[in-house]
RNA sequence: UGCCCCGUGGUGUAAUUGGCAACACAAGGGAUUUUGGUUCCUUUAUUCUAGGUUCGAGUCCUAGCGGGGUAGCCA
């Protein structure tokens, strides 16, 4: 047993897991001389989501923090919802979060052990077959108050069990025509012990035993078993198997098999997210995104293919730490973890979104200067660049304002702003088309300001607003990307509607910026600060050389946003 | 309605054997700033309720209230 390293790069007070792993190690007899073993158990049936993420950080977490080992374990016991291509996924999320598996393994992998052990369970008198349909056990179980019946089967001999299972395993019989049950207690208050199923009947085929089972374990007679096999020490899961933990220990007990504990955490929530994995595929499916890494989605893939980092997302779930309340976590504590991380890491652009043309009135018309500007102001290591100015440039039209409130210390008529990295400039007169939407500003520029160009250049305005020059701006196409659902609890629906009917219908809007050349050339994968408006990634996918597609990451926060709605 | 779990600022998480309730985010105010970004300073605000044990209770006990889970041949 190793203590926990200390970690400077973070503030980590213990949470009550480790508290708990602490104290067995320190007490328990079985674990002297051990060291931790955990494991993340996905059932291959959906892509990874940031729920995931939060389990994957505290196993493998464990793990690194004591000098232990952690698994990955697909809980692959029922092929009706299992593929190799979520396998295939999840390996490909939990390696992109930055973790490495000590051994990966099947349930499947123990299909013969568990066979092997319902067996002497049956021998021991703790096992029957039992002829009730799905509906009848539904009867025979009880309800809240009353407790359940007993099955007419359930005194069978061990003779007539083991033959009945050996031909339930030999496909004698058809699906749901029998099951095989733990004989534990039909009056317990727990219903987890009023005689649960261990093997139902599935003519299914698995994407690794093929054909080789028409019966198959449920997950409480699978998942204990397949944690002892792998000598798991602390056995993490979320709080709604809590109700689960007296029948894990039940099998490991009447097994007489290495006994790993259980401990039960709050599965993470998030506001304005669903993170139910049958309704994540719904939206799949039903195509109201365009894919499990549609990058609305809170999956693994989604948030990679977004922009997200591996390291923003481990400092998410680092911060929401890990408790026994299930509580809601605030969307904005993620979207600012990912800020944090890319405001120190990402090269700064700029990009205009919603050109307006401003002409230099006093600028030579065929002149082009190369301005020098700071790559990242937060890592003197990411050098600078050269941005070409001309004398027809763009700028955003919402740095502009005919009728400016006094507060608003960007373009105004009359009024002075400072293009960043360049010179000062003052808006002379506005153009307008028929309707009246502002086409053109011509402006005139002071020679004295040019950045860096000494003590004249020094002259403070109030505002500092991007551009693009116009001769050697290129055109991209961005993905503006904003929350899938519009209520903070999109479970929630009222009578009669869905969580799709939460949908923002203008989650996604994709329109074309003008780019500075250099932010053209940019490899796909690249993560970028558009300047004074968000962080973006080019798409890894439909982005093609000198022609990147933007997704937009996460906006940077907005303080004018904020005084312009309190007026 | 049975059983199990959980209640600490707005949100989330801390608080050695019972010993000055703290950290992060959010919110408000200010400073700096050629990104209304970043950074820095600062303010507001917390133990569900009622009893009990104790010199002393967020922590222990009892009751109540509130929230969650649970009646798949899903995991």
């Amino acid at each position: 047993m190793t203590h926990p390293a200390e970690n400077p790069e973070s503030h980590h007070h213990k949470n009550f897991i480790e508290i708990e792993v602490e104290k067995d190690f320190a007490n328990k007899e079985s674990l002297q001389g051990k060291t931790i073993q955990t494991r993340f158990p996905p059932e291959p049936n959906g892509y990874l989501h940031i729920g995931h993420a939060k389990s994957i950080c505290l196993n493998f977490g464990l793990a690194k923090t004591y000098g232990g080992k952690c698994n990955l374990r697909f809980d692959d016991t029922n092929p009706s919802k299992e593929s190799q291509e979520y396998v295939d996924s999840i390996q490909r999320d939990v390696r992109w979060l930055g973790f490495q598996w000590d051994n990966l393994f099947y349930a499947s992998d123990y299909f013969q052990q568990l066979y092997d052990w319902a067996l002497q369970l049956i021998r021991e008198g703790h096992a029957y077959v039992c002829d009730l349909s799905a509906e009848q056990m539904r009867e025979y179980r009880g309800t809240l108050t009353e407790p359940g019946k007993n099955s007419p089967y359930r005194d069978r001999t061990v003779d007539e069990n083991m033959d009945l299972f050996f031909r339930m395993k030999s496909g004698e019989f058809a699906e749901g025509t029998r099951t095989l049950r733990a004989k534990i207690d039909m009056g317990s208050p727990n219903f987890n012990l009023r005689d649960p199923v261990l093997y139902r009947i599935m003519n299914a085929h698995h994407h690794r035993t093929g054909n080789d089972w028409c019966i198959y374990p449920m997950y409480d007679w699978a998942h204990g078993q397949s944690d002892s096999i792998e000598g798991i020490t602390h056995s993490i899961c979320t709080l709604e198997f809590e109700n689960h933990r007296p029948l894990y220990d039940w099998f490991c007990k009447t097994l007489r098999i290495f006994h790993p504990r259980q401990v039960e955490f709050a599965r993470l929530n998030l506001s304005y997210t669903v993170m139910s994995k049958r309704k994540l595929l719904q939206l799949v499916t039903e195509k109201h995104v365009e894919g499990w890494d549609d990058p609305r989605m809170p999956t693994i893939s989604g948030y990679r293919r977004r922009g997200y980092t591996p390291e923003s997302i481990r400092n998410f779930c680092e911060t929401i730490g890990v408790a026994r309340f299930n509580g809601v976590i605030d969307v904005l504590v993620l979207e600012n973890a990912v800020r944090d991380h890319l405001n120190k890491t990402a090269s700064r652009y700029m990009a205009i979104l919603d050109p307006v043309k401003v002409t230099l009135i006093n600028y030579p018309d065929d002149q082009v200067e190369e301005l020098e500007a700071v790559n990242n102001p937060e890592d003197p290591a990411a050098g600078s660049r050269k941005l070409p100015f001309s004398k027809t440039l763009f700028i955003e039209r919402e740095d502009f304002m005919e009728n400016a409130p006094s507060k608003f210390f960007r373009l105004k008529p009359g009024g002075e702003v400072r293009l960043r990295y360049a010179y000062i400039i003052k808006c002379e007169e506005v153009i307008k088309d028929s309707s009246g939407k502002v086409i053109e500003l011509k402006c005139s520029y002071d020679p004295q300001t040019k950045s860096g160009s000494g003590p004249s250049a020094e002259r403070k305005v109030k505002g500092t607003i991007h551009w693009v020059s116009a001769s050697t701006g290129h055109c991209a196409e961005v993905r503006l990307y904003d929350r899938l659902f519009l209520s903070e609890t999109p479970e929630e629906a009222p009578e009669a509607k869905t969580f799709l009917d939460n949908i923002n219908p203008n989650s996604k809007t994709v329109l074309h910026a003008v780019i500075e050349p250099a932010l053209a050339q940019i490899l796909p994968g690249t993560r970028v600060q558009f300047e004074r408006n968000g962080y973006y990634c080019a798409d890894q996918i439909d982005s093609k050389p000198g022609a990147p597609v933007f997704n937009r990451i996460v906006t940077l926060k907005d303080t004018w946003a904020k005084i312009a709605a309190k007026e």
